[in-house]
DNA sequence: TCCTATTGACAACATGGTTGTCGTATTAGT
DNA sequence: ACTAATACGACAACCATGTTGTCAATAGGA
């Protein structure tokens, strides 16, 4: 193996063992709450102020329609989304968060923010910007290798 | 929010979609064989010619014992793997990787090895370094603040 | 020797999905 | 306006990768 190979092989462990604690530390963050990764993703589309379709979120999330939908009817049933009219799509409602949803992903964004800002103060931040700008980079590759495999 | 934090966001987005497609890259080279990815975490563990037990694996890869064993079984099961009498302990016995075992995890490293090779030439080399220290010190802080979460 | 901790085995459950299928509403093409 | 194709919601079955709990046997230390 080049040493190239073996600091990318680096690289690659450090994203598994942060993807994994961003994960348990998120999950801590809202252990309380109603809302599972799942809810607080969709939350996060929704937080922007476009109301979107079912087929929307899913296709900007990258998962089945199905799924979404799943999630949307929990989101519903707690109150956190409603529906909107669709004046494209009669069948194909709108959502958006209600007001309560709104507070609850305040909320949640309130709780993740100071773990933000005691991971931003331990690190450079020219150096976030490298990372950041590396691995969008290995990402651009990693769907060039992707969709490769794909069409082979 | 400040700009700090904005960029830290970027780069969380970035892992995640890294981890994403680290795994279904993993995941369409290794299609065709009877080895999953958890398979392939023990393999890696058990390629350095240290015989570990059960409990010893689940350590070192902070999962649980009981996954470890279910792992270890469909390992034994595909005849990759195979035990070694433990001297230090009459029950749980040591594992190694077999011959097949050992083929076949250099199988899947050569298969991993085009793709890697094609990352590490689309990338600085000494940016790889950086990236991979800031996800370093970031794993240690996340690490911490995981840890006051679970103590509070 | 006796007590406690460790281990393997098994089962139930959790999470975050995917895939497949149906029926129908809707859209788009003509 | 009519029809064919499609998109959508709803539901169900399944899957992967774990976790947690429990039991009995056994190992190891005091």
């Amino acid at each position: 193996m080049t040493t190239q190979t073996k600091t990318l092989t680096h690289l690659i462990r450090e994203v598994r063992t942060c993807f994994n604690q961003l994960r348990t530390l998120a999950e801590t963050l809202s252990a309380d709450m109603e809302v599972n990764p799942s809810m607080r993703a969709i939350m996060e589309s929704l937080s922007q102020k476009v109301p979107r379709t079912v087929p929307d979120l899913a296709k900007e999330r990258g998962t089945s329609r199905q799924h979404v939908q799943k999630v949307i009817n929990n989101l519903l049933d707690e109150d956190l989304v409603l529906t909107v009219e669709n004046p494209e799509h009669k069948r194909s409602v709108l959502y958006v968060l209600t007001p309560k949803g709104d507070q609850v992903f305040r909320e949640i964004r309130q709780r993740e923010a100071s773990p933000m800002r005691s991971l931003a103060q331990a690190l450079d931040q020219s150096d976030i910007a490298v990372a950041a700008d590396v691995l969008a980079r290995m990402n651009q590759q990693l769907s060039h290798l992707i969709n490769q495999g794909e069409t082979k």
